[in-house]
DNA sequence: CATCAGGGCCCTG
DNA sequence: CAGGGCCCTGAT
Protein backbone atom coordinates (compact mmCIF):
# COMPACT_ATOMS: atom_id res chain seq x y z
CA UNK A 1 0.00 0.00 0.00
CA UNK A 2 1.01 3.66 -0.78
CA UNK A 3 2.33 5.49 1.81
CA UNK A 4 0.83 9.01 1.87
CA UNK A 5 3.62 11.51 3.12
CA UNK A 6 1.83 15.03 4.23
CA UNK A 7 5.02 17.55 4.13
CA UNK A 8 3.30 20.87 3.74
CA UNK A 9 2.65 22.40 7.06
CA UNK A 10 0.62 25.34 7.78
CA UNK A 11 -1.23 26.01 11.44
CA UNK A 12 -4.15 27.71 12.88
CA UNK A 13 -5.85 28.67 16.23
CA UNK A 14 -8.89 27.49 17.44
CA UNK A 15 -11.23 29.65 19.64
CA UNK A 16 -12.86 27.68 22.47
CA UNK A 17 -16.20 28.30 24.22
CA UNK A 18 -15.04 28.55 28.06
CA UNK A 19 -15.04 26.64 30.57
CA UNK A 20 -13.28 24.05 27.90
CA UNK A 21 -11.49 21.25 28.78
CA UNK A 22 -9.11 20.30 25.87
CA UNK A 23 -7.68 16.86 26.59
CA UNK A 24 -10.49 14.83 27.95
CA UNK A 25 -12.80 16.92 24.84
CA UNK A 26 -10.39 15.92 22.20
CA UNK A 27 -9.71 11.97 23.54
CA UNK A 28 -11.79 9.82 25.13
CA UNK A 29 -10.20 6.82 27.05
CA UNK A 30 -13.47 5.25 26.75
CA UNK A 31 -13.51 4.20 23.31
CA UNK A 32 -11.73 1.64 21.57
CA UNK A 33 -8.23 1.97 20.11
CA UNK A 34 -7.63 2.26 16.59
CA UNK A 35 -5.24 3.40 14.06
CA UNK A 36 -7.51 5.98 12.84
CA UNK A 37 -6.65 8.19 15.93
CA UNK A 38 -3.71 8.44 18.15
CA UNK A 39 -3.31 10.57 21.66
CA UNK A 40 1.03 11.08 22.06
CA UNK A 41 2.23 13.75 24.39
CA UNK A 42 -0.71 15.87 24.83
CA UNK A 43 -1.45 15.67 20.89
CA UNK A 44 -4.19 14.32 18.74
CA UNK A 45 -3.04 12.88 15.44
CA UNK A 46 -6.02 12.36 12.66
CA UNK A 47 -6.64 12.74 9.20
CA UNK A 48 -9.26 14.70 7.39
CA UNK A 49 -10.81 14.50 3.97
CA UNK A 50 -11.88 17.93 2.75
CA UNK A 51 -13.12 17.90 -1.44
CA UNK A 52 -11.51 14.74 -1.85
CA UNK A 53 -8.26 15.58 -0.54
CA UNK A 54 -6.17 14.20 2.48
CA UNK A 55 -4.94 15.99 5.19
CA UNK A 56 -3.31 14.97 8.43
CA UNK A 57 -4.33 17.27 11.59
CA UNK A 58 -2.95 17.66 14.64
CA UNK A 59 -4.74 19.32 17.45
CA UNK A 60 -2.89 20.48 20.87
CA UNK A 61 -3.33 23.38 23.09
CA UNK A 62 -0.51 26.16 24.34
CA UNK A 63 -1.20 28.47 26.82
CA UNK A 64 -5.01 28.14 26.92
CA UNK A 65 -4.98 28.37 23.10
CA UNK A 66 -6.44 25.20 20.76
CA UNK A 67 -4.05 25.19 17.98
CA UNK A 68 -4.36 23.29 14.94
CA UNK A 69 -1.45 22.35 12.27
CA UNK A 70 -2.77 20.65 8.69
CA UNK A 71 -0.40 18.76 6.81
CA UNK A 72 -0.77 18.32 3.07
CA UNK A 73 0.59 17.19 0.01
CA UNK A 74 0.66 20.50 -1.85
CA UNK A 75 0.56 24.39 0.13
CA UNK A 76 -3.17 24.44 1.10
CA UNK A 77 -5.33 27.59 0.01
CA UNK A 78 -7.32 29.68 2.41
CA UNK A 79 -10.75 28.77 1.35
CA UNK A 80 -9.66 25.02 2.38
CA UNK A 81 -7.67 26.11 5.39
CA UNK A 82 -11.53 27.89 6.79
CA UNK A 83 -13.36 24.55 5.95
CA UNK A 84 -11.04 22.77 8.01
CA UNK A 85 -11.24 25.15 10.66
CA UNK A 86 -14.73 24.90 10.59
CA UNK A 87 -15.33 21.07 10.53
CA UNK A 88 -12.62 21.27 13.47
CA UNK A 89 -15.24 23.90 15.55
CA UNK A 90 -18.32 21.22 14.63
CA UNK A 91 -16.86 17.87 15.45
CA UNK A 92 -14.69 18.97 18.75
CA UNK A 93 -17.93 21.23 19.63
CA UNK A 94 -15.87 24.32 20.27
CA UNK A 95 -18.95 26.91 20.34
CA UNK A 96 -21.20 24.25 22.95
CA UNK A 97 -21.77 26.47 26.04
CA UNK A 98 -21.84 23.49 29.27
CA UNK A 99 -21.33 26.18 31.77
CA UNK A 100 -25.33 26.09 32.94
CA UNK A 101 -24.54 22.12 33.08
CA UNK A 102 -20.97 22.56 35.30
CA UNK A 103 -22.61 25.42 37.11
CA UNK A 104 -26.07 23.19 38.42
CA UNK A 105 -24.28 20.27 39.52
CA UNK A 106 -21.26 20.85 40.73
CA UNK A 107 -22.42 19.79 44.06
CA UNK A 108 -24.04 17.26 42.99
CA UNK A 109 -23.92 14.09 44.73
CA UNK A 110 -23.15 11.86 41.66
CA UNK A 111 -21.32 14.45 39.57
CA UNK A 112 -19.21 16.64 42.34
CA UNK A 113 -16.02 14.41 41.66
CA UNK A 114 -16.23 13.78 37.39
CA UNK A 115 -17.32 17.57 37.16
CA UNK A 116 -14.38 18.44 39.42
CA UNK A 117 -11.97 16.63 37.42
CA UNK A 118 -12.92 17.04 33.78
CA UNK A 119 -15.32 20.14 33.89
CA UNK A 120 -15.01 21.54 30.65
CA UNK A 121 -15.17 18.04 28.81
CA UNK A 122 -17.59 18.65 25.80
CA UNK A 123 -18.72 15.60 23.80
CA UNK A 124 -16.79 15.49 20.28
CA UNK A 125 -16.13 12.89 17.55
CA UNK A 126 -13.44 13.71 15.79
CA UNK A 127 -14.79 11.44 12.39
CA UNK A 128 -16.91 12.78 9.81
CA UNK A 129 -20.26 11.20 9.47
CA UNK A 130 -19.38 8.09 7.09
CA UNK A 131 -16.64 7.27 9.08
CA UNK A 132 -18.75 7.48 12.55
CA UNK A 133 -20.75 5.18 10.70
CA UNK A 134 -18.02 2.66 10.09
CA UNK A 135 -17.28 2.32 13.66
CA UNK A 136 -20.36 2.07 15.06
CA UNK A 137 -21.11 -0.91 12.71
CA UNK A 138 -17.79 -2.41 13.97
CA UNK A 139 -18.97 -1.72 17.46
CA UNK A 140 -22.32 -3.80 17.22
CA UNK A 141 -22.88 -7.32 18.64
CA UNK A 142 -18.99 -7.89 19.30
CA UNK A 143 -17.03 -7.24 22.10
CA UNK A 144 -14.21 -4.40 21.61
CA UNK A 145 -11.12 -6.77 21.19
CA UNK A 146 -13.33 -8.30 17.46
CA UNK A 147 -14.24 -4.30 16.78
CA UNK A 148 -10.42 -3.42 16.98
CA UNK A 149 -9.61 -6.32 14.46
CA UNK A 150 -12.51 -5.77 12.44
CA UNK A 151 -11.45 -2.09 11.77
CA UNK A 152 -7.36 -2.90 11.50
CA UNK A 153 -8.53 -5.79 9.20
CA UNK A 154 -10.47 -3.14 6.82
CA UNK A 155 -7.82 -0.03 7.48
CA UNK A 156 -5.40 -2.65 5.79
CA UNK A 157 -7.05 -3.15 2.89
CA UNK A 158 -8.96 -0.11 2.21
CA UNK A 159 -7.80 2.79 4.32
CA UNK A 160 -4.80 4.75 3.11
CA UNK A 161 -1.10 5.13 5.02
CA UNK A 162 -0.63 8.44 6.07
CA UNK A 163 2.51 10.23 7.74
CA UNK A 164 3.03 13.46 8.88
CA UNK A 165 5.06 15.20 11.52
CA UNK A 166 6.54 12.09 12.68
CA UNK A 167 3.51 9.72 12.97
CA UNK A 168 1.87 6.70 10.83
CA UNK A 169 -1.59 6.26 10.92
CA UNK A 170 -4.40 5.98 8.91
CA UNK A 171 -7.17 7.37 6.93
CA UNK A 172 -10.49 5.91 6.62
CA UNK A 173 -11.08 4.27 3.35
CA UNK A 174 -13.85 6.72 1.07
CA UNK A 175 -17.55 4.85 0.69
CA UNK A 176 -16.53 4.56 -3.48
CA UNK A 177 -13.62 2.10 -2.45
CA UNK A 178 -15.49 -0.01 -0.95
CA UNK A 179 -18.80 0.42 -3.17
CA UNK A 180 -16.57 -1.12 -5.82
CA UNK A 181 -15.99 -4.32 -3.42
CA UNK A 182 -18.05 -7.08 -3.25
CA UNK A 183 -19.61 -8.52 -0.45
CA UNK A 184 -17.55 -11.76 -0.18
CA UNK A 185 -14.25 -10.12 -0.48
CA UNK A 186 -15.39 -7.38 2.87
CA UNK A 187 -17.05 -10.88 4.50
CA UNK A 188 -13.12 -12.56 4.03
CA UNK A 189 -11.68 -9.84 5.78
CA UNK A 190 -13.72 -12.07 9.32
CA UNK A 191 -16.57 -8.75 9.33
CA UNK A 192 -19.28 -11.13 9.41
CA UNK A 193 -22.66 -9.82 8.43
CA UNK A 194 -21.14 -6.45 8.82
CA UNK A 195 -20.12 -6.49 5.46
CA UNK A 196 -24.16 -6.07 4.23
CA UNK A 197 -24.26 -2.89 6.69
CA UNK A 198 -21.28 -1.39 5.50
CA UNK A 199 -21.74 -1.96 1.73
CA UNK A 200 -25.86 -0.19 2.02
CA UNK A 201 -24.00 2.53 3.60
CA UNK A 202 -20.97 2.76 1.34
CA UNK A 203 -23.95 2.81 -1.13
CA UNK A 204 -25.72 5.43 -0.44
CA UNK A 205 -22.73 7.75 0.16
CA UNK A 206 -21.39 6.63 -2.88
CA UNK A 207 -24.79 7.65 -4.54
CA UNK A 208 -25.08 11.32 -2.42
CA UNK A 209 -28.33 9.95 -0.66
CA UNK A 210 -27.20 11.21 3.19
CA UNK A 211 -26.35 15.12 3.08
CA UNK A 212 -23.91 15.39 6.40
CA UNK A 213 -24.68 18.82 6.36
CA UNK A 214 -28.27 19.28 6.09
CA UNK A 215 -28.29 16.43 8.83
CA UNK A 216 -26.35 19.39 11.25
CA UNK A 217 -28.74 21.69 11.16
CA UNK A 218 -31.63 19.38 12.31
CA UNK A 219 -33.39 19.42 15.92
CA UNK A 220 -33.16 16.48 17.39
CA UNK A 221 -36.07 14.25 16.76
CA UNK A 222 -35.75 15.10 12.72
CA UNK A 223 -32.20 14.25 13.21
CA UNK A 224 -32.68 11.00 15.08
CA UNK A 225 -35.53 9.82 12.31
CA UNK A 226 -33.22 10.90 9.49
CA UNK A 227 -30.20 8.47 11.08
CA UNK A 228 -33.11 5.83 11.77
CA UNK A 229 -33.35 5.72 8.33
CA UNK A 230 -29.47 4.62 7.56
CA UNK A 231 -29.65 0.82 7.45
CA UNK A 232 -27.37 -0.35 10.15
CA UNK A 233 -28.35 2.27 12.39
CA UNK A 234 -30.75 1.67 15.30
CA UNK A 235 -30.98 2.41 18.93
CA UNK A 236 -27.81 2.21 20.30
CA UNK A 237 -26.18 3.43 17.06
CA UNK A 238 -28.31 6.65 16.59
CA UNK A 239 -27.88 7.43 20.43
CA UNK A 240 -24.03 7.28 19.86
CA UNK A 241 -24.69 9.58 17.24
CA UNK A 242 -27.19 11.80 18.56
CA UNK A 243 -24.75 12.84 21.30
CA UNK A 244 -21.57 12.15 20.32
CA UNK A 245 -21.37 13.62 16.68
CA UNK A 246 -24.67 15.95 16.98
CA UNK A 247 -23.74 16.62 20.48
CA UNK A 248 -27.41 17.17 21.88
CA UNK A 249 -26.82 17.28 25.65
CA UNK A 250 -29.89 15.59 26.41
CA UNK A 251 -30.05 13.33 23.59
CA UNK A 252 -30.96 9.70 26.35
CA UNK A 253 -33.46 7.80 25.21
CA UNK A 254 -31.06 4.21 25.47
CA UNK A 255 -28.80 3.24 27.57
CA UNK A 256 -26.43 -0.40 26.62
CA UNK A 257 -26.33 -2.99 28.51
CA UNK A 258 -22.82 -2.84 29.29
CA UNK A 259 -22.91 1.34 29.79
CA UNK A 260 -25.70 0.66 31.97
CA UNK A 261 -24.17 -1.70 34.12
CA UNK A 262 -20.90 1.08 34.85
CA UNK A 263 -23.79 4.14 35.66
CA UNK A 264 -25.53 1.82 37.76
CA UNK A 265 -22.53 1.08 39.49
CA UNK A 266 -21.58 4.65 39.52
CA UNK A 267 -24.97 6.15 41.14
CA UNK A 268 -26.18 3.52 43.20
CA UNK A 269 -23.18 1.29 43.81
CA UNK A 270 -24.20 -1.45 41.74
CA UNK A 271 -24.93 -2.96 38.77
CA UNK A 272 -28.20 -4.38 38.68
CA UNK A 273 -30.34 -1.36 38.21
CA UNK A 274 -31.58 -1.97 34.51
CA UNK A 275 -31.22 1.00 31.73
CA UNK A 276 -34.77 2.35 31.56
CA UNK A 277 -34.71 2.75 35.17
CA UNK A 278 -31.34 4.58 35.05
CA UNK A 279 -32.67 6.64 31.71
CA UNK A 280 -35.57 8.07 34.27
CA UNK A 281 -33.91 8.78 36.83
CA UNK A 282 -31.10 10.79 35.03
CA UNK A 283 -34.21 12.34 33.06
CA UNK A 284 -35.62 13.35 36.36
CA UNK A 285 -31.94 14.68 38.05
CA UNK A 286 -30.26 16.16 34.96
CA UNK A 287 -32.98 17.71 32.43
CA UNK A 288 -31.34 18.80 29.52
CA UNK A 289 -28.13 17.02 30.25
CA UNK A 290 -28.71 13.52 31.11
CA UNK A 291 -26.73 12.33 28.04
CA UNK A 292 -23.71 14.55 28.91
CA UNK A 293 -24.09 13.37 32.87
CA UNK A 294 -23.54 9.61 31.38
CA UNK A 295 -20.53 11.08 29.41
CA UNK A 296 -19.04 12.47 32.36
CA UNK A 297 -19.51 9.77 34.74
CA UNK A 298 -18.31 7.26 31.75
CA UNK A 299 -14.82 9.16 30.71
CA UNK A 300 -14.09 9.83 34.33
CA UNK A 301 -14.39 6.37 35.26
CA UNK A 302 -12.41 5.64 32.43
CA UNK A 303 -9.68 8.44 33.19
CA UNK A 304 -8.96 6.69 36.52
CA UNK A 305 -8.97 3.55 34.82
CA UNK A 306 -5.12 4.52 34.01
CA UNK A 307 -3.97 5.44 37.09
CA UNK A 308 -5.61 2.68 39.35
CA UNK A 309 -7.23 -1.10 38.77
CA UNK A 310 -10.79 -0.83 39.16
CA UNK A 311 -11.96 -4.63 39.15
CA UNK A 312 -15.47 -3.81 38.85
CA UNK A 313 -14.72 -1.88 35.81
CA UNK A 314 -12.31 -4.52 34.23
CA UNK A 315 -14.92 -7.00 34.45
CA UNK A 316 -17.06 -5.31 32.07
CA UNK A 317 -14.48 -4.35 29.21
CA UNK A 318 -13.21 -7.73 27.94
CA UNK A 319 -10.86 -6.56 25.80
C1' DC B 1 -15.62 -30.81 23.03
C1' DA B 2 -20.04 -27.75 22.75
C1' DT B 3 -22.45 -23.73 23.81
C1' DC B 4 -22.98 -18.90 24.30
C1' DA B 5 -23.07 -13.99 24.57
C1' DG B 6 -21.04 -9.96 23.02
C1' DG B 7 -20.47 -1.83 23.35
C1' DG B 8 -27.32 -4.48 17.68
C1' DC B 9 -30.02 -4.60 13.90
C1' DC B 10 -33.03 -6.43 10.40
C1' DC B 11 -36.79 -9.01 9.20
C1' DT B 12 -40.68 -11.84 9.91
C1' DG B 13 -45.03 -13.29 11.77
C1' DC C 1 -44.07 -5.75 19.17
C1' DA C 2 -41.60 -10.07 20.30
C1' DG C 3 -38.23 -13.22 18.80
C1' DG C 4 -35.05 -15.60 15.67
C1' DG C 5 -30.89 -15.23 13.06
C1' DC C 6 -26.57 -13.42 12.04
C1' DC C 7 -20.12 -13.69 11.35
C1' DC C 8 -16.80 -14.65 14.54
C1' DT C 9 -14.23 -15.35 18.94
C1' DG C 10 -12.89 -15.87 23.62
C1' DA C 11 -14.92 -17.48 27.80
C1' DT C 12 -17.08 -21.09 30.31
Amino acid sequence: MENIKLTKECEIELKTEAPFNFPDTIFKPSHYQSEIIKYVDNTLYQTMRVDGNLYGITLSELNDIMLAKIFSVTDIDSETKQKIKDELHIRYDLDGNISNFLNDYKDDSVLSGPIERRGGMHPSCSYSLYEFLMITVMLQNTTVRRSAAMTNSMLESFGNKVSFDGQDLFAVWKPEDIDKVSEEDLRNLRIGYRAKTIKRISEAFTEGNINEVELRKLPKEQAKKALLEIYGVGPQSVSYLLFEYLHFYDALDHLSPWESKLVSMLIFGDKSHPGEEIVEYLKQDYPGWEALAVHYLIEDIFAQRKEKNIPWLEEEIRS
